[in-house]
DNA sequence: CCCGTCGCTGGCAGCGCTGTCTAAAATCAG
DNA sequence: CTGATTTTAGACAGCGCTGCCAGCGACGGG
């Protein structure tokens, strides 16, 4: 480990006081042109960084942030995170990846002790962490900025980013009605995500819209997970008469429920139809290819970011869009 | 930001000097026994924890290392994050992630600067920013402690964690050919990544250790994605005759196989074979779910956290077991 | 022509720890 | 019981910056 420069060797060489220097790393004003000029020279030529943890320590920023998660997806987590440290790069902030079990009842202490151990200037969550009341109100009590990702927002309660989780449900549910199918399953994902209330209340209003009643026996409960998915179509398809349509509440779920059809030789789509959510990687790597709504997660990550550390406090919530993805997992209900 | 409490007030409620609370923080010997259990009652009371840029600034470690990665796979990602993190905080240490730009002209400065920022105590590694030699170069030269996971270990230099690549491709051509295939097509990865090459060579190897003439014909490239492995499988369906199976060099690759094989009407295992390579969430969830090779990628980044951080020198190479994971897609090689 | 103001710059304390040195108490050898 | 050594503890400097305050020359209003 060799030695680095320091902030007083960058000064001696520019012929000015470190506290100069200094000035000009922080982009204060009342430096002159020519000064500034002349100490972003010997930086650059020194490739000198100014050392994070004394500025943290002198400073009261830390230009330091973190992401909590507490999801099993790859794809989710990868977006997200490529999103956020995209804008905290950009900022000059640096990103924490925090992994965190959301049901571990030191949760909060864990969070606070993470905070004051890394002098946070602030915290993105990421559903379910989005969803928890202790967290959100020990974080509003220590004036702690945070921005959330997707979270309910029923509560239109400090920094988000989201998406109309329920008009695109719809969307995807009306897609299914056009294409004529009456008998649509939906599998719903765990209760400790809002966006499957979400995704749910969306079928359900959509199917109302059109004079379908809402049948709670076409609701199969699942987790989100490969598994869930194949489980619950197997269950549907013990039942007679099988729905024409599945609707899954994430992709994950849809690609269970499309494998579970494969086994049982029911064709997709000319037998069933499957829709999933997200528009992860897999919705285009299974065969056919799924039916989804595109949720920008990556831009949502990027703009959680911004909005906490760059946003005016004039729009606290962003809505991104959604988009219907048609591909080959659904197609018209089959006859009789 | 309400005041996070300081080693100094500790140290008053405990009733020693803060220095004494340092050294009970550190685990450093010399201290009574009754000392240091009264010490302990009071951080734990105030949920004290030491400001880490304190520390760093003051000592000599930084107790922080990075996970350097430029990888498209969430997969890959997702997996080798949650090893190195796990090891790095049961060891105490934080973990950067740092995606990068394995190409970029400025890639051996743009480390320094972030070494420097953040005064790493050592770097992770992953493919394929492990054979950048400008970049092990200038990390030696610095006396930087840094592991490799997973490099090609031509050259056994420095701490690494890996797994057998030609072993494990041999294995996999060897399920292959056992099945009665004869005309396997292999599939192979990006030049950047030596792991494609050693899969390569271990298709090759097994191929002739059974008499089985080489064809660089059979050999088409890729580059890891699922694209790619469509593209392939195409090029090799409007040959005639058609090879009776396809070894891609990992499981986005033979997903795009598996696809192009559905799109084309060419039953799977019955008339083609597919093998991937990874193990990777994808060879699960498409259907039929994919016979493929498991690569340890979390234990594998667990290790090599473990091994910089904790390591001792007698053991600087780690090589974890593969499985040959036997599922759907291969299937006795068709008559004729 | 004096004094207030503004633009630019430097001086200095101090952020919360660790490293090192030194002092006091406890332990041991002879 | 004395002198040497070890264990335990505190004092203090200083890591590399930022925040605050002071200084100094230029400029302008009265």
């Amino acid at each position: 480990m060799s030695s680095r420069p320091t902030i007083k060797e960058v000064s001696k060489i520019a012929g000015v006081s470190f506290k100069t220097v200094s000035r000009v790393l922080n982009n204060e004003k009342h430096v002159s042109e020519e000064t500034r000029r002349r100490v972003e020279e010997v930086v650059a030529q020194l490739n000198f960084r100014p050392s994070h943890a004394a500025r943290t320590l002198a400073g009261r920023r830390s230009f330091q942030v973190a992401l909590l998660y507490d999801n099993p997806s790859p794809y989710y987590v990868f977006h997200i995170q490529a999103g956020a440290l995209e804008r905290c790069h950009e900022l000059g902030y640096r990103l924490l990846m925090q992994p965190l079990e959301s049901a571990a009842p030191d949760l909060v202490p864990e969070v606070m002790a993470l905070v004051d151990e890394a002098h946070l200037d602030g915290l993105i969550l990421s559903p379910p962490l989005t969803e928890m009341p202790e967290l959100i109100e020990a974080l509003d009590k220590r004036k702690l900025p945070y921005v959330r990702i997707a979270p309910g927002l029923r509560k239109d309660h400090g920094l988000a980013t989201t998406m109309d989780d329920v008009a695109a449900a719809r969307e995807i549910t009306r897609h299914l009605i056009h294409l004529g199918h009456r008998a649509i399953a939906f599998v719903r994902g765990p209760e400790s995500h809002v966006s499957s209330a979400d995704r749910l209340a969306g079928y359900r209003q959509e199917l109302e819209a059109h004079g379908i009643a809402f049948d709670p026996a076409l609701v199969i409960a699942g987790d989100y997970s490969f598994q869930s998915g194949g489980a619950a179509a197997r269950a549907l398809f013990a039942r007679a008469p099988r729905p024409t349509a599945i609707f899954a509440g994430n992709d994950d779920m849809a690609a269970g429920a499309l494998a579970a059809a494969h086994e049982a030789d029911v064709a997709v789509p000319e037998a069933l139809s499957i829709a999933g959510f997200d528009d992860s990687d897999l919705a285009r790597a299974v065969w056919p290819p799924l039916t989804t709504i595109r949720q920008p997660v990556r831009e949502l990550a990027y703009a959680a970011a911004d909005l906490m550390l760059a946003g005016n406090a004039i729009t606290p919530q962003v809505t991104l869009e959604h988009e219907l993805k048609v591909r080959a997992t659904t197609g018209p209900a089959p006859k009789g």
